[in-house]
DNA sequence: CGGATCGTTGATCAACTTCAACGGTCGTGG
DNA sequence: CCACGACCGTTGAAGTTGATCAACGATCCG
């Protein structure tokens, strides 16, 4: 069933056979369409996510009305606004399907009962947690050492197959800059 | 002894009175006077770092041979490069002392086996990596969301103490600015 | 076919950087 | 205890990056 989850929790940490059948039920599928909703800012952060199939974007509202990303999630990934979900208070941010996704999904309170059950997940989310703060920090040094057109190329040279995946004016948002100065960007470099 | 880790420990997790005075032996205390370094570019990242006392300050030097802040830890904050401490790689980074700063410091193996003698420490570092992953996707929504002034006021505001103790350069380079325009900023606001 | 969505273009403009120079302060050595 | 130098914040002028705005084209989907 979510066989997937449990390769990748294998990765990092071994989990007894009897364990295989419980741990899924923990979790609930969700199925999301393009542009469907997981979150939206102002609601109660109540679950914590992981991508079977697709792709989630994490955005808010800046004070001119526009979404602006600070999170992709792809398959593998853990996503939610962790903050908000650990204090289990109200988010400022929406997750939207990129295009049409698979996720599962967990509340907070199953989540503390899941790693009561099986402590041995503890050490699997930690791992979880300190890559992405450690990658979250190369996030910042690169967004402080690159000119925002260094910025872009690095992006789409290093993942070129999510350049693909994703609409240009979602790669600009997740990346700090406008579409118009990607569009001029790409046309200085193709010349 | 590090009573002061025990007591932030017990902040997450219970830990039984045997351990009290074993947990310790896996740490090592460092000294460092201002301007001190605890890892420097180029080298392993062996150790994981918390601060008893003072301020440490990780950067890296950009193209123009410029350190860039991209990190503070202050008493009670744990640091390190952890994409290089999971995977025992060299580090692009230093970590420097701000001000005579007081440490205790573990090795990765230590790490290791600390966490495999008292497994119940994972979930200690599951919440400290979840927090710190959680405020690094705050901080990028700010350096999205606000410009360069407001990012500073922002910043000096939530934290008036931390703007007193740090040089006003350093909280600069932390905040992505120049020491110029923070000049600037401070002086259009006083009159 | 028709409308919404997404990328493009070019002109204008503001935010912020860069550079060079100066002044105050702190700490260290003579 | 004084003097010198390093360090840090400040100023102002000039320059550049990248944002904003408005308009147009292409494509996709119902």
């Amino acid at each position: 069933m979510s066989q997937q989850l449990y390769d990748h929790i294998t990765k990092y940490v071994e989990v007894p056979d009897r364990d295989y059948l419980r741990i899924p039920q923990y979790f609930e599928t969700v199925n999301l369409r393009k542009k469907g909703y997981l979150l939206k800012a102002g609601s109660r952060c109540t679950y914590n996510y992981f991508v079977l199939k697709g792709c989630l974007n994490m955005y808010f509202d800046n004070e001119k009305g526009m979404p602006q990303t600070v999170q992709f999630a792809i398959e593998n990934w853990w996503l939610s606004d962790y903050l908000a979900f650990a204090g289990q208070r109200n988010t400022g941010f929406y997750i939207q399907a990129v295009e049409a996704t698979k996720v599962l999904r967990i509340t907070y309170t199953d989540q503390e009962r899941l790693l009561m059950e099986f402590p041995y997940l503890e050490k699997y989310f930690r791992h979880i947690f300190q890559t992405a703060y450690g990658a979250s920090l190369m996030r910042v040094k690169h967004l402080y050492a690159l000119s925002k057109e260094e910025i872009y190329f690095h992006f789409t040279e290093q993942y070129p197959e999510f350049a693909q995946r994703v609409p240009q004016y979602l790669i600009a948002s997740f990346l700090g800059l406008t579409p118009e100065y990607v569009s001029e960007i790409r046309r200085k470099r193709l010349s």
